[in-house]
DNA sequence: TTTATATTTCGGCGGTTAACGAAATGAATT
DNA sequence: AATTCATTTCGTTAACCGCCGAAATATAAA
């Protein structure tokens, strides 16, 4: 049986937080959250892994590429809940809005390779 | 500022996720919730202090013993979301089952003093 | 099929945390 | 005041987690 607070662990991390809350504005691969959040490339694929295996992203290839994006339709119903009410959950400070304005500004073709 | 995760940290333990449970019960004190959790007595102190700090649950001093009680009216509206509809968040397993029926036959006087 | 690029997986390091028992504190009873 | 009992605080240990760089994998371009 699935332990119950793995859903509250996902959402533990501050770094995780600012994943979901970039991804409401725009699918992102993890080179530009690699970019923005200033992480390790892996540390950054990991933070995604997690947030996949609870449900809250889904992954798509595209092309060299993996765009993550929010999971339109979880499957447990306390993910689409706190998905459906992000800012209420999460909030929204400085660090939000200065991740916004990177996130909305991004190059993909600029930001990858180094 | 206020981290934004510590809510979630505060969740992202199953003790602590049972004692929650069991306080939506009836109040409980140290040592009743040790006796159910069979952890350490000062771990139990750990766990409630933490969810005290978070705004969950509150103390009230009752003679030599001290009772924890879910915050009737916490400050923080996602607190608040939480405790009103616990059971969606944290749902129930045969652990939450039997913790009930211990809350309810718990006798304070037999499990203090060990 | 080689090369380049994006991502994941692996191994390890350092900080955090849950757990415990022992010692300290606080409050009632003798 | 001394004792007893409930609880908290402290110090320590073991497990866990976020982070990194290196190696492995996957996909596109040459």
């Amino acid at each position: 049986m699935k332990d119950k607070t793995t859903i509250f662990k996902a959402l533990s991390d501050p770094n995780r937080l600012r994943i979901l809350k970039m991804l409401q504005i725009k699918p992102l691969c993890v080179c530009e959250i690699r970019d923005i959040l200033q992480l390790a490339t892996s540390t950054v694929s990991q933070h995604l892994s997690v947030l996949k295996k609870e449900g809250f992203i889904l992954e798509e290839k595209d092309g060299k590429w993996v765009n993550y994006i929010i999971n339109p339709r979880p499957v447990d119903r306390r993910i689409s809940t706190v998905l459906t009410s992000l800012d209420f959950w999460i909030g929204d400070d400085a660090i939000n809005e200065s991740d916004r304005l990177k996130v909305k500004t991004v190059d993909r073709l600029e930001v990858c390779g180094r």
